[in-house]
DNA sequence: AATTATATCCGAAACGTTTCGGATACCCTT
DNA sequence: AAGGGTATCCGAAACGTTTCGGATATAATT
């Protein structure tokens, strides 16, 4: 390690004291021109960086903000959460502000990691994704003063600042497109119903139907994980039935695309023997024509440190509940069901 | 904010030194079973959680790794890296290490987030994604005395630590494949070529034409962007020319993905009329059936941290370089050309 | 009984920064 | 010439932790 160059360095180079030479770099008032200007010429010259550790003990602020994924082993690509950091990302970065970021499978020892980040003081602020039921996250900071957002609701009775997708409105929509078309008969492949979205998403198709007095079988509904495994399980369940649905709606993109895969494996023309949707419009599913609700995932993560960026500061959210209506996106892989 | 617990406040409460409590909580020796027992019952009581700040402070180390993502405007969705943070993230999760995540577009502006960060010392080691022909980011760090490894080779002439797929190899294979299926006409979508990998990949294509006594055809080979729209752009380009290629690689899925398509919309059949291949097999590209080869980046992403974690605790690497061989994925989206 | 070893403790300094409360010197009033 | 204002500076404390070098008391040794 090349010995660091701290203020004392520079003090001692220029003359100046340590308080001085802090003041000169930092822009403060009490200090002429010239000693200014000479002490940032050494600052210059020595290579002088600011340990930001120091500064945060200081400062009592870190200008990080932490961000835990909750991972499920080695297969997690969801590409949602590539664009979600992306977003998270470049909006941080504008501010100036650096992303602490740790994976952390959805277990008991979760909260721990939450507390090792909120009580060590490792950062100014947290973001919580993929809320769930009764979200234990969310209780636990709610209990600490510090601000945190999170993308998704919770059925706390409590409130807090989110951002969320209309889910329920969305999926609503498309089931009421799906029944417009004519199907009578449609399949829905939910994500763990322990996540919050999942809930609101089958409400949703429910709701859809209720509307349209179509009767809800239980057998058309499938509890899936959102890995393309799991869109497989979906579609063999959901195809096997003896009244076999006319159109099956996934959670995500990524069941839905592992449901056009198998129905394509037995046989079955996608929006013509069968109709396909998803949801999230992931970057491959224009090219399979998926029919899907779009939810702009790269903008979320930066309206999220927008939001979180004002609670840090201590400012007021002219809106601390959002909740955006994701776009239909019609494609090939729905159309009219074949008159039986 | 709650006002924090610190040694101070477990001092006052136990009647002991801050020196004897900071010993008891850290499992020094010089601490009698007794004390150490009241210590940690206070402590325990009181809810003290160490201040990761001033403990970084004093020891000089902040059990951080940087990564700073190259970014490139909102569409960023390499589904590639969400799995290369999922394997960094998890690794550094068992030993302990937090991830520091920005992200920066490669501009003039991108040395200085490198250099926040590490004369900042805002992180014990770094690691660089993406590598580039006379990489300046490697440049800088290995004028710094900061351990890092890297994801891709350079061409710089000097030894550092990296882990790199060999993509020569792995194109080569790809493409004699499809000479022993009886290709001759076979065109290259590239990555820009000022990414190493780009470069190894365009010569694997290259040494197998050559190999096989096939002229190179200049035009034959274009520089697309790893993007979708690169990809609709090359294959508009390849399969425009007078010659049409019978077979077309792209240096990576998504930009094959975008080929398939578009060759589907001008009425080529795939396999048949055209064979197509990438390279990562992302998630959906076993849908599509897609001839790709395979590198595990999960794994990539756990190994970049193993060795990391190493040179942080100035331990000797087994394998400074590793070379790792992709698995050549055979679908359908490859096959004989037709007799022409 | 004097000496040495051991166990347990603590004060103070250090990490590098910011900031509060003065201090000094100078110039301008009156 | 005495008073007050202003510009410029600095010492010292603080943020919360770790750790070095001793201090004290007790036990073991001769």
């Amino acid at each position: 390690m090349t010995p660091q160059v701290t203020l004392k360095t520079i003090s001692k180079f220029t003359g100046f004291s340590v308080t001085q030479v802090s003041r000169a770099l930092t822009g403060y008032s009490d200090v002429s021109e010239e000693t200014r200007e000479k002490i940032l010429a050494a600052a210059k010259e020595l290579g002088y960086y600011p340990n930001s550790t120091a500064r945060q003990l200081q400062k009592q602020r870190t200008d990080t903000v932490g961000l835990i994924l909750p991972t499920h082993g080695p297969r997690f690509s969801d590409p949602y959460f590539s664009e979600l950091i992306a977003g998270i990302g470049d909006e941080l970065t504008s501010y100036g502000i650096d992303l602490l970021i740790s994976t952390q499978a959805p277990n008991p020892d979760e909260i721990s990691a939450y507390r090792r980040m909120v009580e060590g003081k490792r950062v100014d602020g947290l973001i919580v994704v993929r809320t769930r039921n009764q979200d234990e996250r969310i209780k636990y900071l709610l209990g600490t003063s510090l601000p945190f957002v999170a993308f998704g609701r919770s059925d706390l009775g409590v409130d807090f600042n989110y951002i969320d997708e209309d889910g329920e409105a969305g999926i609503n929509q498309l089931t009421e497109y799906l029944i417009n078309l004519g199907h009578r008969k449609i399949g829905f492949i939910s994500a763990p119903l322990n996540l919050m979205f999942a809930n609101y998403r089958l409400q949703g198709y429910r709701n859809a139907l209720i509307k349209n007095n179509i009767p809800l079988k239980q057998e058309y509904i499938f509890e899936g994980d959102l890995t393309r495994k799991g869109g497989g399980k979906g579609a063999k369940w959901l195809l096997g039935l003896s009244e076999r649905p006319t159109a099956i709606i996934a959670s995500n993109d990524l069941m839905a695309l592992s449901v056009i895969s198998y129905a394509q494996e037995i046989g079955l023309s996608i929006g013509k023997d069968l109709s396909v949707a998803g949801f999230d419009d992931v970057p491959p599913s224009d090219i399979f024509s998926l029919t899907t609700l779009r939810q702009p995932i790269y903008n979320i993560g930066r309206l999220l440190c927008s939001m979180l960026f004002k609670l840090i500061n201590k400012e007021d959210l002219d809106e601390p509940q959002i909740l955006l209506k994701p776009d239909l996106i019609i494609r090939n892989s729905t159309g009219k069901p074949l008159t039986q």
